[in-house]
DNA sequence: GCTAAATGTTGAT
DNA sequence: TCAACCTTTAGCT
């Protein structure tokens, strides 16, 4: 379920349950043991995303000291739970790493990345991450950083909406999807498109990426586009081209297409994708 | 009940 | 290009 605004999530239900409290940190399958046990009594000053990666700081005080930087990567889970007075439940299978207080507690799962950093490793981290959409602290000039590298490159914008130095948070639904609905063939470069489409391309996906964080899933259908417009929108009408290869165009009718580009699915429509 | 594939990235070959 | 990460779900039996 990771794409940006998952993380986002996660950093706020880590923060309403742990931020400004002493903390225990276990690594109960083991390949933590040495980074949990840093942050082990420490208090948890405040989680934070940046595209698709959550830092969480620690310290003594009030100052961060140290970050854990975790990445889920395409299947990792970090739930939160509340626990009554007996504590949390005994950890069962591969526990990355446990955070509990005496109310609540969280576990990590499966992650491509869990590991202790420093300020410097964290500046550097966010430094090579392009404008992250879901940040309230994006600043005019990302946009425009943004359309120079797109704008000046060769590579298709299928591929380059994937790449987190580019824009981070976007993933391989919000990619298809958001092509989709923009009309823009995947495979068209960089460089072939005008200022105008990108500008649409970069509101819209603001406004899907928005919507996700709000609904916690990704629904980019519009009503009137749904196979039953009305009440809770059922998984099969989420979307119009991810995961839809073979079935019908939502708009066109024709058939949606499926190509593995750079080891990924890419969805996309023939018909209206030009 | 079992298998394969999945919203992702890194590092080895 | 591929294995690793090791959870969850869809689809098939």
């Amino acid at each position: 379920v990771p794409e940006g605004h998952t993380l986002h999530r996660l950093a706020r239900s880590l923060n309403s349950a742990f931020a400004g409290q002493v903390i225990a940190s276990s690594s109960p399958q083991g390949r933590f043991e040495d980074g949990a046990a840093i942050v082990d009594g420490m208090r948890l000053i405040g989680a934070e995303a940046w595209g698709k990666h959550l830092l969480v700081g620690f310290g003594r005080r009030r100052r961060t000291e140290h970050w854990v930087h975790v990445h889920l990567g395409l299947y990792g889970k970090f739930p939160v739970h509340n626990h009554d007075d007996d504590g949390p439940p005994e950890p069962r299978g591969a526990l990355r790493w446990r955070l509990e207080t005496t109310q609540v507690h969280a576990d990590l799962r499966g992650p491509t990345a869990c590991r202790v950093i420093d300020e410097a490793e964290r500046d550097l981290l966010i430094g090579r991450l392009g404008p992250d959409l879901l940040r309230d602290d994006d600043e005019p000039g990302d946009r425009e950083l943004m359309w120079e590298r797109i704008s000046r490159s060769r590579s298709p914008i299928g591929g380059l909406l994937m790449d987190q130095s580019v824009v981070a948070g976007v993933g391989n639904v919000y990619r298809a999807e958001v092509l989709f609905r923009a009309g823009i063939d995947p495979m068209r470069p960089g460089r072939a498109l005008s200022r105008h489409e990108f500008d649409d391309l970069w509101s819209d996906m603001r406004v899907l990426l928005r919507a996700g964080l709000r609904s916690g899933r990704i629904i980019t259908t519009r009503p009137e586009d749904r196979d039953q417009p009305k009440g809770r929108v059922r998984r099969e009408d989420a979307h119009y081209v991810y995961r839809r290869a073979g079935e019908p165009c939502r708009l066109c009718g024709s058939g949606v297409s499926v190509a593995t580009f750079q080891g990924r699915n890419l969805f996309w429509c023939p018909s209206c994708q030009g």
